[in-house]
DNA sequence: GTGGTCTAGACCACA
DNA sequence: GTGGTCTAGACCACG
Protein backbone atom coordinates (compact mmCIF):
# COMPACT_ATOMS: atom_id res chain seq x y z
CA UNK A 1 0.00 0.00 0.00
CA UNK A 2 1.85 3.39 -1.05
CA UNK A 3 -0.21 6.48 0.06
CA UNK A 4 1.53 9.10 0.38
CA UNK A 5 -0.48 12.08 2.46
CA UNK A 6 0.24 16.10 2.54
CA UNK A 7 -1.36 16.65 5.81
CA UNK A 8 -0.68 20.46 5.08
CA UNK A 9 -2.40 20.70 1.93
CA UNK A 10 -5.77 21.81 1.51
CA UNK A 11 -6.99 19.17 -0.35
CA UNK A 12 -8.74 17.07 2.16
CA UNK A 13 -6.81 13.84 3.78
CA UNK A 14 -9.64 11.34 3.37
CA UNK A 15 -9.79 12.84 -0.65
CA UNK A 16 -6.17 12.46 -1.14
CA UNK A 17 -6.32 8.78 0.07
CA UNK A 18 -8.98 8.18 -2.04
CA UNK A 19 -7.55 9.58 -5.00
CA UNK A 20 -4.65 7.20 -4.33
CA UNK A 21 -6.35 4.47 -3.78
CA UNK A 22 -7.74 4.84 -7.07
CA UNK A 23 -4.53 5.36 -8.84
CA UNK A 24 -3.82 2.19 -7.34
CA UNK A 25 -6.65 1.00 -8.70
CA UNK A 26 -5.55 2.20 -12.15
CA UNK A 27 -2.44 1.67 -11.94
CA UNK A 28 -3.67 -2.51 -11.39
CA UNK A 29 -1.65 -2.46 -7.44
CA UNK A 30 -5.27 -3.36 -6.49
CA UNK A 31 -7.90 -5.31 -8.38
CA UNK A 32 -11.63 -5.77 -8.15
CA UNK A 33 -12.00 -8.28 -5.42
CA UNK A 34 -9.16 -7.08 -3.39
CA UNK A 35 -9.54 -6.20 0.27
CA UNK A 36 -8.62 -3.02 2.01
CA UNK A 37 -6.81 -2.97 5.14
CA UNK A 38 -9.33 -2.16 7.92
CA UNK A 39 -10.11 1.36 8.50
CA UNK A 40 -8.36 0.60 12.13
CA UNK A 41 -4.96 -0.43 10.40
CA UNK A 42 -4.82 1.69 7.45
CA UNK A 43 -5.63 4.62 10.14
CA UNK A 44 -2.51 3.09 12.36
CA UNK A 45 -0.60 2.95 9.10
CA UNK A 46 -1.02 6.07 8.20
CA UNK A 47 -1.14 8.05 11.11
CA UNK A 48 -4.30 9.41 11.01
CA UNK A 49 -7.38 8.68 12.44
CA UNK A 50 -9.58 5.91 11.31
CA UNK A 51 -12.54 8.07 10.71
CA UNK A 52 -10.76 10.01 7.74
CA UNK A 53 -9.95 6.54 6.66
CA UNK A 54 -13.75 5.86 6.91
CA UNK A 55 -14.97 8.67 5.15
CA UNK A 56 -12.30 8.14 2.35
CA UNK A 57 -13.96 4.55 2.10
CA UNK A 58 -17.27 5.89 2.38
CA UNK A 59 -17.00 8.01 -0.64
CA UNK A 60 -15.41 5.42 -2.84
CA UNK A 61 -18.36 2.94 -1.77
CA UNK A 62 -20.63 5.57 -2.25
CA UNK A 63 -19.65 6.25 -6.25
CA UNK A 64 -19.38 2.38 -6.65
CA UNK A 65 -15.46 1.36 -6.22
CA UNK A 66 -15.64 -0.42 -3.22
CA UNK A 67 -17.91 -2.49 -1.48
CA UNK A 68 -18.36 -3.91 2.26
CA UNK A 69 -18.65 -7.48 2.55
CA UNK A 70 -19.89 -8.65 5.23
CA UNK A 71 -17.10 -11.31 5.92
CA UNK A 72 -14.13 -10.00 4.08
CA UNK A 73 -14.49 -6.42 5.12
CA UNK A 74 -14.16 -3.85 2.72
CA UNK A 75 -12.96 -4.74 -1.25
CA UNK A 76 -12.68 -3.26 -4.10
CA UNK A 77 -16.03 -3.96 -6.48
CA UNK A 78 -15.74 -7.52 -7.12
CA UNK A 79 -17.88 -6.58 -10.59
CA UNK A 80 -15.46 -4.21 -11.77
CA UNK A 81 -15.97 -0.25 -12.02
CA UNK A 82 -18.57 1.74 -13.00
CA UNK A 83 -18.35 3.53 -16.02
CA UNK A 84 -17.81 6.95 -17.34
CA UNK A 85 -21.19 8.28 -16.60
CA UNK A 86 -22.75 11.47 -17.22
CA UNK A 87 -22.12 13.30 -13.69
CA UNK A 88 -18.45 12.90 -14.01
CA UNK A 89 -17.89 14.16 -17.39
CA UNK A 90 -20.00 17.11 -15.96
CA UNK A 91 -17.14 16.75 -13.22
CA UNK A 92 -14.51 16.17 -15.45
CA UNK A 93 -15.49 18.85 -17.31
CA UNK A 94 -16.20 21.65 -14.17
CA UNK A 95 -12.69 20.87 -13.60
CA UNK A 96 -11.00 21.25 -16.21
CA UNK A 97 -12.34 24.30 -17.74
CA UNK A 98 -10.96 25.86 -14.55
CA UNK A 99 -7.39 24.63 -15.54
CA UNK A 100 -7.81 25.08 -19.00
CA UNK A 101 -8.90 28.95 -18.70
CA UNK A 102 -5.72 29.30 -16.77
CA UNK A 103 -3.60 27.45 -18.85
CA UNK A 104 -4.63 29.62 -21.91
CA UNK A 105 -4.13 32.74 -20.11
CA UNK A 106 -0.69 31.25 -19.10
CA UNK A 107 -0.03 30.78 -22.59
CA UNK A 108 -0.01 26.96 -22.93
CA UNK A 109 -1.25 25.89 -25.96
CA UNK A 110 -4.00 23.49 -26.72
CA UNK A 111 -1.48 20.56 -27.29
CA UNK A 112 0.61 21.32 -24.65
CA UNK A 113 -2.06 20.83 -22.70
CA UNK A 114 -3.35 17.78 -24.11
CA UNK A 115 -0.01 16.40 -23.84
CA UNK A 116 0.34 16.80 -20.26
CA UNK A 117 -2.75 14.95 -19.71
CA UNK A 118 -1.56 11.93 -21.71
CA UNK A 119 1.74 11.74 -19.47
CA UNK A 120 -0.47 12.07 -16.20
CA UNK A 121 -2.14 9.64 -17.35
CA UNK A 122 0.56 7.45 -18.72
CA UNK A 123 2.23 7.86 -15.28
CA UNK A 124 -0.85 6.56 -13.05
CA UNK A 125 -1.30 3.69 -15.45
CA UNK A 126 2.66 2.39 -15.19
CA UNK A 127 3.44 3.24 -11.64
CA UNK A 128 1.40 -0.39 -11.31
CA UNK A 129 3.34 -1.92 -14.28
CA UNK A 130 3.23 -5.56 -13.60
CA UNK A 131 0.76 -5.69 -11.28
CA UNK A 132 2.79 -6.42 -7.48
CA UNK A 133 0.93 -7.87 -5.31
CA UNK A 134 2.09 -8.56 -2.27
CA UNK A 135 -0.87 -8.44 1.20
CA UNK B 1 -19.85 40.61 -17.53
CA UNK B 2 -20.77 37.22 -18.30
CA UNK B 3 -20.18 35.66 -14.72
CA UNK B 4 -22.84 32.86 -14.25
CA UNK B 5 -22.05 31.79 -10.58
CA UNK B 6 -23.52 28.54 -8.49
CA UNK B 7 -24.02 28.88 -4.87
CA UNK B 8 -24.64 25.38 -5.14
CA UNK B 9 -21.87 24.15 -6.01
CA UNK B 10 -19.31 23.17 -3.83
CA UNK B 11 -16.75 25.13 -5.30
CA UNK B 12 -15.92 28.26 -3.77
CA UNK B 13 -17.81 31.23 -5.23
CA UNK B 14 -14.37 33.69 -5.09
CA UNK B 15 -12.81 30.63 -7.08
CA UNK B 16 -15.35 30.48 -9.34
CA UNK B 17 -15.46 34.29 -10.46
CA UNK B 18 -11.64 34.53 -10.60
CA UNK B 19 -11.70 31.23 -12.94
CA UNK B 20 -14.81 33.32 -15.12
CA UNK B 21 -12.55 35.66 -15.21
CA UNK B 22 -9.51 34.45 -16.50
CA UNK B 23 -11.75 32.67 -19.01
CA UNK B 24 -12.87 35.88 -20.24
CA UNK B 25 -9.07 36.60 -20.58
CA UNK B 26 -8.71 33.42 -22.10
CA UNK B 27 -11.46 34.30 -24.48
CA UNK B 28 -9.90 37.78 -25.18
CA UNK B 29 -13.36 39.12 -23.83
CA UNK B 30 -10.66 40.98 -21.40
CA UNK B 31 -7.38 42.16 -22.47
CA UNK B 32 -3.92 43.71 -20.62
CA UNK B 33 -4.89 47.33 -19.74
CA UNK B 34 -8.77 46.67 -19.45
CA UNK B 35 -10.61 47.98 -16.50
CA UNK B 36 -12.36 45.57 -14.00
CA UNK B 37 -15.72 46.88 -12.20
CA UNK B 38 -15.57 48.51 -8.61
CA UNK B 39 -15.82 45.70 -6.20
CA UNK B 40 -18.70 47.51 -4.46
CA UNK B 41 -20.38 47.59 -7.94
CA UNK B 42 -19.69 44.13 -9.07
CA UNK B 43 -20.97 42.37 -5.50
CA UNK B 44 -24.36 44.03 -6.51
CA UNK B 45 -24.19 43.11 -9.90
CA UNK B 46 -23.72 39.69 -8.71
CA UNK B 47 -25.57 39.61 -5.47
CA UNK B 48 -22.94 38.05 -3.31
CA UNK B 49 -20.60 39.61 -0.80
CA UNK B 50 -18.21 42.54 -1.08
CA UNK B 51 -15.39 39.96 0.75
CA UNK B 52 -16.09 37.44 -1.99
CA UNK B 53 -15.64 39.82 -4.95
CA UNK B 54 -12.76 41.20 -3.21
CA UNK B 55 -10.63 37.24 -2.37
CA UNK B 56 -11.09 36.77 -6.28
CA UNK B 57 -9.29 39.97 -7.36
CA UNK B 58 -6.92 39.57 -4.42
CA UNK B 59 -6.10 35.49 -5.88
CA UNK B 60 -5.81 37.18 -9.30
CA UNK B 61 -3.65 39.86 -8.49
CA UNK B 62 -1.26 37.64 -6.46
CA UNK B 63 -1.17 35.36 -9.48
CA UNK B 64 -0.14 38.27 -11.31
CA UNK B 65 -2.87 38.64 -13.21
CA UNK B 66 -4.41 41.78 -12.01
CA UNK B 67 -3.16 45.61 -10.84
CA UNK B 68 -4.95 47.13 -8.24
CA UNK B 69 -4.46 51.11 -8.86
CA UNK B 70 -5.76 53.34 -5.86
CA UNK B 71 -6.84 55.62 -8.63
CA UNK B 72 -7.76 53.57 -11.94
CA UNK B 73 -8.87 50.91 -10.34
CA UNK B 74 -8.59 47.26 -10.87
CA UNK B 75 -7.20 46.74 -14.34
CA UNK B 76 -5.85 43.64 -15.77
CA UNK B 77 -2.18 43.43 -15.51
CA UNK B 78 -1.10 45.39 -18.89
CA UNK B 79 2.63 43.71 -18.68
CA UNK B 80 1.04 41.14 -19.88
CA UNK B 81 0.07 37.84 -18.31
CA UNK B 82 2.15 35.15 -16.15
CA UNK B 83 3.89 32.70 -18.11
CA UNK B 84 3.89 28.58 -17.17
CA UNK B 85 5.65 28.79 -14.20
CA UNK B 86 7.06 25.34 -12.21
CA UNK B 87 4.35 26.12 -9.34
CA UNK B 88 1.61 26.16 -12.06
CA UNK B 89 2.75 23.39 -13.78
CA UNK B 90 2.87 21.32 -10.39
CA UNK B 91 -0.31 22.46 -9.49
CA UNK B 92 -1.75 21.23 -12.54
CA UNK B 93 -0.10 18.03 -12.71
CA UNK B 94 -2.25 17.76 -9.10
CA UNK B 95 -5.23 18.07 -10.12
CA UNK B 96 -4.56 16.40 -13.16
CA UNK B 97 -3.49 13.51 -10.97
CA UNK B 98 -6.58 12.92 -9.24
CA UNK B 99 -9.36 13.10 -12.49
CA UNK B 100 -6.98 10.83 -14.45
CA UNK B 101 -6.84 8.33 -11.87
CA UNK B 102 -10.94 8.11 -11.86
CA UNK B 103 -10.88 8.28 -15.19
CA UNK B 104 -8.59 5.35 -15.97
CA UNK B 105 -10.56 3.70 -13.62
CA UNK B 106 -13.61 4.03 -15.10
CA UNK B 107 -11.99 2.49 -18.18
CA UNK B 108 -11.81 6.14 -20.11
CA UNK B 109 -8.66 5.75 -22.57
CA UNK B 110 -6.12 8.53 -22.53
CA UNK B 111 -6.90 9.34 -25.72
CA UNK B 112 -10.50 10.14 -24.79
CA UNK B 113 -8.49 12.22 -21.95
CA UNK B 114 -6.52 14.18 -24.20
CA UNK B 115 -9.57 14.84 -26.45
CA UNK B 116 -11.87 16.24 -23.78
CA UNK B 117 -8.83 18.18 -22.30
CA UNK B 118 -8.74 20.09 -26.05
CA UNK B 119 -12.13 20.18 -26.50
CA UNK B 120 -12.80 22.16 -23.44
CA UNK B 121 -9.46 24.14 -24.10
CA UNK B 122 -11.24 24.99 -27.93
CA UNK B 123 -15.18 25.74 -25.34
CA UNK B 124 -12.87 28.50 -23.87
CA UNK B 125 -10.70 30.16 -26.30
CA UNK B 126 -14.23 30.18 -28.82
CA UNK B 127 -16.51 31.34 -26.17
CA UNK B 128 -15.20 34.66 -26.70
CA UNK B 129 -14.94 34.49 -30.66
CA UNK B 130 -16.10 38.03 -31.63
CA UNK B 131 -15.70 39.29 -28.55
CA UNK B 132 -12.81 41.30 -29.43
CA UNK B 133 -14.38 44.91 -29.04
CA UNK B 134 -12.28 47.57 -30.11
CA UNK B 135 -9.81 46.79 -32.64
CA UNK C 1 -33.69 -24.72 1.44
CA UNK C 2 -33.90 -22.01 -0.85
CA UNK C 3 -31.78 -18.95 1.13
CA UNK C 4 -29.91 -16.57 -1.44
CA UNK C 5 -27.93 -14.27 1.11
CA UNK C 6 -26.08 -11.09 -0.12
CA UNK C 7 -22.99 -10.29 1.77
CA UNK C 8 -22.66 -7.07 0.56
CA UNK C 9 -26.12 -5.94 1.96
CA UNK C 10 -26.24 -3.64 4.85
CA UNK C 11 -28.83 -6.13 6.58
CA UNK C 12 -27.40 -8.33 8.67
CA UNK C 13 -26.89 -11.22 7.55
CA UNK C 14 -28.95 -13.22 10.47
CA UNK C 15 -32.36 -10.59 9.30
CA UNK C 16 -32.19 -12.18 5.86
CA UNK C 17 -31.82 -16.03 6.93
CA UNK C 18 -34.61 -15.13 9.67
CA UNK C 19 -36.84 -13.13 6.90
CA UNK C 20 -36.12 -15.95 4.29
CA UNK C 21 -37.31 -18.36 6.26
CA UNK C 22 -40.42 -16.80 7.68
CA UNK C 23 -40.74 -16.05 3.33
CA UNK C 24 -40.54 -20.03 3.22
CA UNK C 25 -43.07 -20.36 5.55
CA UNK C 26 -45.71 -17.91 3.90
CA UNK C 27 -45.37 -20.04 0.91
CA UNK C 28 -46.37 -22.75 2.16
CA UNK C 29 -42.97 -24.53 1.43
CA UNK C 30 -42.47 -25.03 5.34
CA UNK C 31 -45.14 -25.78 7.85
CA UNK C 32 -45.64 -26.02 11.27
CA UNK C 33 -43.80 -29.08 12.71
CA UNK C 34 -41.12 -29.29 9.68
CA UNK C 35 -37.81 -29.52 10.95
CA UNK C 36 -35.01 -27.22 10.06
CA UNK C 37 -31.79 -28.51 9.49
CA UNK C 38 -29.08 -27.93 12.19
CA UNK C 39 -27.59 -24.94 13.24
CA UNK C 40 -23.97 -26.79 11.80
CA UNK C 41 -25.14 -27.99 8.74
CA UNK C 42 -27.23 -25.10 7.63
CA UNK C 43 -24.00 -22.66 8.11
CA UNK C 44 -22.34 -25.10 6.01
CA UNK C 45 -24.45 -25.29 3.46
CA UNK C 46 -24.59 -21.06 3.02
CA UNK C 47 -21.06 -20.73 3.80
CA UNK C 48 -21.41 -18.15 7.09
CA UNK C 49 -20.50 -18.35 10.59
CA UNK C 50 -22.22 -21.14 13.44
CA UNK C 51 -23.19 -17.49 15.21
CA UNK C 52 -25.10 -16.27 12.31
CA UNK C 53 -27.38 -19.35 12.25
CA UNK C 54 -28.04 -19.63 15.51
CA UNK C 55 -29.18 -15.69 15.80
CA UNK C 56 -31.44 -16.18 13.27
CA UNK C 57 -32.80 -19.14 14.95
CA UNK C 58 -32.85 -17.73 18.10
CA UNK C 59 -35.01 -14.38 16.90
CA UNK C 60 -37.35 -16.50 15.50
CA UNK C 61 -37.74 -18.80 18.21
CA UNK C 62 -37.86 -15.67 20.54
CA UNK C 63 -41.04 -14.47 17.98
CA UNK C 64 -42.80 -17.69 18.29
CA UNK C 65 -41.96 -19.16 15.19
CA UNK C 66 -39.83 -22.22 16.01
CA UNK C 67 -39.11 -24.45 18.66
CA UNK C 68 -35.65 -25.85 19.48
CA UNK C 69 -36.31 -29.48 21.22
CA UNK C 70 -33.13 -30.82 22.36
CA UNK C 71 -33.44 -34.28 20.77
CA UNK C 72 -35.83 -33.58 17.70
CA UNK C 73 -33.93 -30.41 16.95
CA UNK C 74 -35.43 -26.72 15.54
CA UNK C 75 -38.34 -27.35 13.94
CA UNK C 76 -41.30 -24.89 12.75
CA UNK C 77 -43.83 -24.31 15.78
CA UNK C 78 -46.08 -27.22 15.63
CA UNK C 79 -48.96 -24.82 17.62
CA UNK C 80 -49.25 -22.54 14.87
CA UNK C 81 -47.75 -19.37 13.91
CA UNK C 82 -48.10 -16.21 15.99
CA UNK C 83 -50.88 -13.82 15.59
CA UNK C 84 -51.06 -9.72 14.69
CA UNK C 85 -50.31 -8.74 17.94
CA UNK C 86 -50.05 -5.37 19.19
CA UNK C 87 -46.16 -4.91 19.45
CA UNK C 88 -45.82 -6.36 15.75
CA UNK C 89 -48.03 -3.81 14.43
CA UNK C 90 -46.63 -1.02 16.08
CA UNK C 91 -42.88 -2.08 14.39
CA UNK C 92 -44.78 -2.24 10.93
CA UNK C 93 -46.41 0.74 11.53
CA UNK C 94 -42.65 2.50 12.43
CA UNK C 95 -41.42 0.75 9.46
CA UNK C 96 -44.12 1.46 6.56
CA UNK C 97 -43.63 5.10 8.46
CA UNK C 98 -40.21 5.63 6.87
CA UNK C 99 -41.00 4.47 3.90
CA UNK C 100 -44.15 6.31 3.41
CA UNK C 101 -42.56 9.19 3.74
CA UNK C 102 -39.86 8.79 1.22
CA UNK C 103 -42.11 7.16 -1.24
CA UNK C 104 -44.95 10.50 -0.86
CA UNK C 105 -41.94 12.72 -1.21
CA UNK C 106 -41.04 10.88 -4.61
CA UNK C 107 -44.07 11.04 -5.92
CA UNK C 108 -45.53 7.85 -5.72
CA UNK C 109 -49.23 7.82 -4.49
CA UNK C 110 -50.99 6.58 -1.96
CA UNK C 111 -52.61 3.89 -4.42
CA UNK C 112 -49.05 3.01 -5.98
CA UNK C 113 -47.85 1.91 -3.03
CA UNK C 114 -50.46 -0.32 -1.59
CA UNK C 115 -50.07 -2.29 -5.18
CA UNK C 116 -46.59 -2.42 -4.40
CA UNK C 117 -47.42 -4.03 -1.00
CA UNK C 118 -50.16 -6.25 -2.55
CA UNK C 119 -47.89 -7.74 -5.19
CA UNK C 120 -44.78 -8.23 -2.86
CA UNK C 121 -47.15 -9.70 -0.78
CA UNK C 122 -48.57 -12.06 -3.56
CA UNK C 123 -44.70 -12.82 -4.86
CA UNK C 124 -43.80 -14.30 -1.77
CA UNK C 125 -47.28 -16.46 -1.20
CA UNK C 126 -46.68 -17.45 -4.92
CA UNK C 127 -43.60 -18.39 -4.70
CA UNK C 128 -44.04 -21.62 -2.81
CA UNK C 129 -46.96 -22.33 -5.04
CA UNK C 130 -46.75 -26.31 -6.06
CA UNK C 131 -44.50 -26.49 -2.91
CA UNK C 132 -46.75 -28.63 -0.89
CA UNK C 133 -45.08 -31.71 -0.83
CA UNK C 134 -46.69 -33.92 1.32
CA UNK C 135 -50.72 -33.78 1.05
CA UNK D 1 -39.46 21.90 13.91
CA UNK D 2 -41.98 18.97 15.12
CA UNK D 3 -38.95 16.17 15.22
CA UNK D 4 -39.26 13.27 18.01
CA UNK D 5 -36.35 11.04 18.39
CA UNK D 6 -36.53 7.80 20.19
CA UNK D 7 -32.55 7.69 21.86
CA UNK D 8 -33.31 4.00 22.77
CA UNK D 9 -34.54 2.76 19.32
CA UNK D 10 -32.36 0.48 17.19
CA UNK D 11 -32.41 2.66 14.73
CA UNK D 12 -30.09 5.43 14.18
CA UNK D 13 -31.12 8.50 15.30
CA UNK D 14 -29.91 10.38 12.23
CA UNK D 15 -31.77 8.10 10.31
CA UNK D 16 -34.61 8.85 12.35
CA UNK D 17 -33.91 12.36 11.87
CA UNK D 18 -33.71 12.10 8.12
CA UNK D 19 -37.13 9.71 8.21
CA UNK D 20 -38.98 12.78 9.98
CA UNK D 21 -37.57 15.62 7.97
CA UNK D 22 -39.12 13.37 4.64
CA UNK D 23 -42.08 13.58 6.52
CA UNK D 24 -42.23 16.98 7.03
CA UNK D 25 -41.72 17.55 3.06
CA UNK D 26 -44.03 14.73 2.55
CA UNK D 27 -46.59 16.59 4.93
CA UNK D 28 -46.04 19.94 3.16
CA UNK D 29 -44.93 21.57 6.39
CA UNK D 30 -41.31 21.99 4.52
CA UNK D 31 -41.47 23.20 1.08
CA UNK D 32 -38.97 23.62 -2.01
CA UNK D 33 -36.91 25.86 -0.83
CA UNK D 34 -36.99 26.05 2.45
CA UNK D 35 -34.10 26.91 4.99
CA UNK D 36 -33.41 24.19 7.36
CA UNK D 37 -32.05 24.90 11.00
CA UNK D 38 -28.05 25.19 11.09
CA UNK D 39 -26.12 21.73 12.20
CA UNK D 40 -25.67 23.49 15.12
CA UNK D 41 -28.77 25.10 16.29
CA UNK D 42 -30.72 21.83 15.22
CA UNK D 43 -28.27 19.95 17.49
CA UNK D 44 -28.62 21.84 19.92
CA UNK D 45 -32.51 22.12 20.02
CA UNK D 46 -32.46 18.04 19.47
CA UNK D 47 -30.40 17.53 22.23
CA UNK D 48 -27.78 15.43 20.33
CA UNK D 49 -24.26 16.18 18.52
CA UNK D 50 -24.04 18.38 15.58
CA UNK D 51 -22.44 15.20 13.77
CA UNK D 52 -25.42 13.49 14.08
CA UNK D 53 -27.70 15.85 12.55
CA UNK D 54 -25.12 16.78 9.92
CA UNK D 55 -25.02 13.21 8.80
CA UNK D 56 -29.01 13.41 8.47
CA UNK D 57 -27.84 16.09 6.29
CA UNK D 58 -25.76 14.87 4.36
CA UNK D 59 -27.96 11.26 3.71
CA UNK D 60 -30.96 13.60 2.19
CA UNK D 61 -28.37 15.84 0.57
CA UNK D 62 -27.15 12.90 -1.17
CA UNK D 63 -30.17 11.41 -2.37
CA UNK D 64 -31.09 14.79 -3.72
CA UNK D 65 -33.65 15.97 -1.08
CA UNK D 66 -31.51 18.75 0.30
CA UNK D 67 -28.78 21.39 -0.98
CA UNK D 68 -26.03 23.30 0.76
CA UNK D 69 -26.73 26.59 -0.47
CA UNK D 70 -23.52 29.11 0.30
CA UNK D 71 -25.22 31.98 0.98
CA UNK D 72 -29.03 30.47 2.78
CA UNK D 73 -27.38 27.41 4.20
CA UNK D 74 -29.31 24.12 4.05
CA UNK D 75 -32.80 24.43 2.12
CA UNK D 76 -35.02 21.73 0.58
CA UNK D 77 -33.92 21.00 -2.88
CA UNK D 78 -35.82 24.22 -4.78
CA UNK D 79 -35.57 22.03 -8.16
CA UNK D 80 -38.09 19.33 -7.05
CA UNK D 81 -37.93 16.44 -5.25
CA UNK D 82 -36.11 13.48 -6.78
CA UNK D 83 -38.60 10.67 -8.33
CA UNK D 84 -39.08 7.26 -8.44
CA UNK D 85 -35.80 5.55 -9.45
CA UNK D 86 -35.23 2.53 -9.56
CA UNK D 87 -32.97 2.05 -7.11
CA UNK D 88 -35.97 3.59 -4.51
CA UNK D 89 -38.40 0.83 -5.75
CA UNK D 90 -35.80 -2.13 -5.45
CA UNK D 91 -35.31 -0.71 -1.94
CA UNK D 92 -38.75 -0.35 -0.94
CA UNK D 93 -39.24 -3.67 -2.39
CA UNK D 94 -36.54 -5.17 -0.43
CA UNK D 95 -38.34 -3.68 2.56
CA UNK D 96 -41.33 -4.52 2.11
CA UNK D 97 -40.41 -8.61 1.68
CA UNK D 98 -39.45 -8.42 5.08
CA UNK D 99 -42.23 -6.92 6.25
CA UNK D 100 -44.79 -8.50 4.12
CA UNK D 101 -43.40 -12.21 4.98
CA UNK D 102 -43.58 -11.73 8.34
CA UNK D 103 -47.00 -10.21 7.92
CA UNK D 104 -48.27 -13.36 6.19
CA UNK D 105 -47.50 -16.17 8.53
CA UNK D 106 -48.94 -14.09 11.19
CA UNK D 107 -52.14 -14.36 9.29
CA UNK D 108 -52.40 -10.45 7.98
CA UNK D 109 -54.51 -10.84 4.68
CA UNK D 110 -53.27 -9.16 1.59
CA UNK D 111 -55.79 -6.29 2.07
CA UNK D 112 -54.74 -5.67 5.67
CA UNK D 113 -50.99 -4.80 4.44
CA UNK D 114 -52.62 -2.49 2.11
CA UNK D 115 -54.55 -0.92 3.81
CA UNK D 116 -52.27 -0.62 6.94
CA UNK D 117 -50.45 0.91 3.93
CA UNK D 118 -52.80 3.72 3.04
CA UNK D 119 -53.23 4.46 6.72
CA UNK D 120 -49.93 5.49 7.25
CA UNK D 121 -49.34 6.90 4.23
CA UNK D 122 -52.34 9.53 5.05
CA UNK D 123 -51.18 9.89 8.52
CA UNK D 124 -48.26 11.67 6.97
CA UNK D 125 -49.56 13.52 4.55
CA UNK D 126 -52.25 14.85 6.70
CA UNK D 127 -49.87 15.34 9.62
CA UNK D 128 -48.98 18.78 7.82
CA UNK D 129 -52.83 19.48 6.66
CA UNK D 130 -52.37 23.58 6.18
CA UNK D 131 -49.07 23.35 5.82
CA UNK D 132 -48.21 25.47 8.75
CA UNK D 133 -44.99 27.86 7.99
CA UNK D 134 -43.90 29.32 10.90
CA UNK D 135 -40.12 29.88 10.84
C1' DG E 1 -22.16 32.28 11.94
C1' DT E 2 -22.12 28.63 8.41
C1' DG E 3 -20.63 23.97 6.84
C1' DG E 4 -16.35 21.04 6.19
C1' DT E 5 -12.68 18.62 8.20
C1' DC E 6 -9.96 16.26 11.65
C1' DT E 7 -9.09 14.25 16.03
C1' DA E 8 -10.04 11.31 20.11
C1' DG E 9 -12.31 8.07 22.58
C1' DA E 10 -16.33 5.30 23.30
C1' DC E 11 -20.11 1.64 22.70
C1' DC E 12 -22.47 -1.73 20.02
C1' DA E 13 -23.96 -5.09 16.46
C1' DC E 14 -22.13 -8.35 13.60
C1' DA E 15 -19.53 -12.46 12.21
C1' DG F 1 -11.76 -8.58 15.03
C1' DT F 2 -14.81 -5.70 11.79
C1' DG F 3 -17.62 -1.53 10.46
C1' DG F 4 -21.39 1.63 12.24
C1' DT F 5 -22.79 5.06 15.32
C1' DC F 6 -22.45 8.75 18.68
C1' DT F 7 -20.16 12.11 21.38
C1' DA F 8 -17.00 16.03 22.27
C1' DG F 9 -14.10 19.49 21.18
C1' DA F 10 -11.27 21.80 17.82
C1' DC F 11 -9.67 24.51 13.59
C1' DC F 12 -10.49 26.51 9.15
C1' DA F 13 -12.51 28.36 4.80
C1' DC F 14 -16.28 30.77 3.40
C1' DG F 15 -19.44 34.69 3.07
Amino acid sequence: MFVELDLQSETPIYTQLADQLLAGIASGALRPGDPLPSVRSLAADLGINLHTVNKAYQVLKQEGFLQVHRKRGVVINPDGMPGVTAAFQDRLRHQLRGMAAEAAVRGMSQEELAELCRSVYDEIRQSGEGGNRDE
